[in-house]
RNA sequence: GCGCCCGUAGCUCAGCUGGAUAGAGCAUCUGUCUUCGGAACAGAGGGUCGGCGGUUCGAAUCCGUCCGGGCGUACCA
């Protein structure tokens, strides 16, 4: 590809002085395997007809690339086609999940995604966040980065009083012994019932919603003493420890592991020492008693960093987390991923950090998603407790799955949903159809799995047989060609930090194999060898895709 | 009001650094098939790419405007 570019390049600048911005791309199969629009740019150039342009070129570049293409053709309104030489294509195909892209070879790179609050329930967007957060660190990682996935969330907050309010009223008082009577299993969705108490007590019941105040007060407090033992510090601290194990309990179950939590109670300080500072030297302002940065010089809206009770807010946070994570990893690049509402609020957040920090601003990028629906139902709306939740996500695909199969493979159901979810572009909201996602047909998760386990399959089956390719017939001209393009999406992928470019192509290579596999026999066949081979790249590079993706691929199914 | 995002077949989505007849899956209909795991393959119908204007040899893609939906818009995140 990088090759073709160049020649392609080197003849535009020999024959017609000109340097064109050249694209190679793939076109359909009937007009080759590449095809560049570059003579009709030329053309418009030049003043010159493009078929004519076409044509000079055509010859020239099948003059330069001599025996490896087989045909370069000119079509339609003035395309160059360029048909490989079959060795070529067999070259590429080899070298498919071998070569990867390069661009953060060597680079330490931080994402950050997830970003649950303990004290809460793990909700269906934190699902989706945290499989796409995954995604693109293992794009990342692919292209060389060295990479550390981080979470962020509130140990600290209004969220945090409304919890503990209802664990005491449960304890009956501030009686830590107590927490032991909470069955290990069931302390998440006991603090989650304990959360949905406390806000509707919040709402509705006035004496209430003033101890919640004050407990929230009080959670504050124990950070600024240092407080690990009075019986409502053990409380918290016991509470905040049953969150994260929680969390890591699911991570680890829907296999997204992270590498370290900051929790916000540990960068706010740094946060709101550096508002301060930089209050002094005039990138904040105070405006009401309150520290903000005016956005609006630079198109963007005020926002409120330290409020006139002197807390920061998450705008402070955000900045001491920015630089806790400098400190702590020295980043080349930093990606943070998160909802789409909280796009125009990051803007702000980076571009204060720009005026006393650039080099930590402009390495960093805010990546946004929309939201996860779930199709038929289940709203995900207020705080009462009636949101979709990340277990009940698994849950309708774990029934669903059942209900198709007779079975429960949580491999399969795992892979259907994250399929689910990275098989669109990230940015709009997405509607997430439990029947389609475990279905064994069409472009889902299983789908896909089961085709590497049939494929594998077959290779257990010749087990010892040679595999080798020597040349090619037209279908394993078709399949060759489809796995050597691997690498283009993978590097089209890591440029735009974009999985769904991996799933489009993988279900695109498994109807091509399907398509060869529906037409030559590969077992006993004259052409066995080249045949397995072809099944063994295949097989090699879906599990390639699949895995960066996150997904499993199973030997068996 | 202002800002950001979104609007492509009945449904769910690709395609968007402008290019060759707008592609998939599901659903509907028709074929293939005594299956190297058929969870398959071949084919048909179905689209004013939200509307209108502009730039261009060429626009789903870029620009303007309008309509529709979502989010944000100072002490929540």
């Amino acid at each position: 590809m990088e090759e073709m570019q160049k020649a392609l390049e080197r003849v535009i600048r020999n024959v017609f002085g000109t340097d064109v911005k050249v694209e190679l791309s793939r076109p359909d199969a009937q007009f080759g395997d590449y095809a560049t629009n570059a003579a009709l740019q030329l053309a418009g150039r030049l003043k010159r007809n493009p078929r004519e342009v076409a044509g000079e070129l055509a010859a020239k570049l099948s003059e330069e690339l001599g025996d490896r293409v087989r045909e370069v053709s000119i079509a339609g309104p003035g395309f160059v086609n360029i048909t490989l030489s079959d060795s070529v294509l067999i070259g590429q195909a080899l070298a498919a999940t071998a070569s990867k892209p390069q661009n953060y070879k060597g680079q330490v790179v931080v994402t950050e995604y997830s970003d649950p609050n303990p004290f809460k329930v793990l909700h269906a967007g934190h699902l989706y966040t945290s499989v796409v957060g995954f995604a693109i660190s293992n794009l990342v990682e692919a292209a060389g980065g060295e990479i550390h996935r981080v979470n962020f969330g509130g140990d600290v907050g209004l969220h945090v009083g409304k919890t503990m309010w209802a664990i005491l009223k449960e304890l009956g008082g501030e009686h830590p012994e107590k927490l032991a009577d909470i069955p290990e299993g069931q302390r998440a969705e006991w603090m989650a019932k304990c959360y949905v108490a406390g806000t509707n007590a919040y709402e509705d019941d006035e004496p209430a919603k003033a101890e919640i105040v004050e407990l929230n007060k009080r959670v504050y407090q124990l950070f600024a003493s240092n407080d690990h033992d009075s019986p409502f510090a053990q409380i918290y601290w016991t509470c905040r420890e049953w969150s994260y194990d929680y969390f890591n309990a699911f991570y680890a179950r829907i296999g997204t592991p992270f590498e370290k939590y900051y929790p916000e109670s540990e960068v706010a300080d740094l946060g709101l020492k550096t508002v301060r500072e930089q209050l002094e030297k005039g990138v904040f302002k105070d405006s009401d008693g309150a520290v903000v940065f005016e956005g609006e010089p630079y198109g963007l809206h005020t926002r409120v960093f330290i409020n006139s009770h002197n807390i920061p807010t998450y705008e402070a946070k955000d900045v001491g987390l920015i630089m806790h994570k400098w400190q702590d990893y020295h980043f080349k690049k930093s990606v943070i991923i998160t909802g789409n509402e909280q796009e125009q609020y990051m803007a702000v957040v980076l571009k204060a950090v720009e005026q006393f920090a650039p080099e930590m601003a402009a390495a960093t990028s805010h990546l946004t998603h929309g939201i996860v629906k779930l199709k038929g139902g289940v709203k995900m709306s207020s705080r009462k407790g009636n949101i979709l939740r990340a277990v009940d996500v698994l849950d309708v695909a774990h029934q669903a799955n059942k209900k198709a199969t007779g079975r429960d493979d949580e491999q399969a159901v795992l892979g259907a949903v994250k399929y689910a979810f990275l098989k669109n572009r990230i940015g709009a909201d997405i509607l997430y159809d439990p029947e389609e996602s475990v279905s064994l047909e069409g472009n889902s998760g299983p789908y896909l799995q089961y085709a590497h386990a049939r494929a594998r399959s077959i290779l257990t089956k010749a087990e010892g047989a040679e595999r080798n390719i020597a040349d090619l017939d037209e279908a394993e001209r078709q399949l060759a060609r489809k796995i050597g393009e691997y690498p283009e999406v993978l590097q089209k992928a890591v440029n735009e930090l974009l999985p769904h470019h991996i799933c489009t192509y993988l279900y695109e290579l498994a109807q091509e194999f399907n398509r060869f596999y529906e037409k030559s026999k590969v077992i006993g066949d004259p052409r066995q060898a080249t045949r397995l081979k072809l099944v063994e790249l295949y097989a090699s590079t879906l599990k390639d895709g699949l895995n960066l993706l996150g997904i499993s691929a199973p030997d068996k199914m």
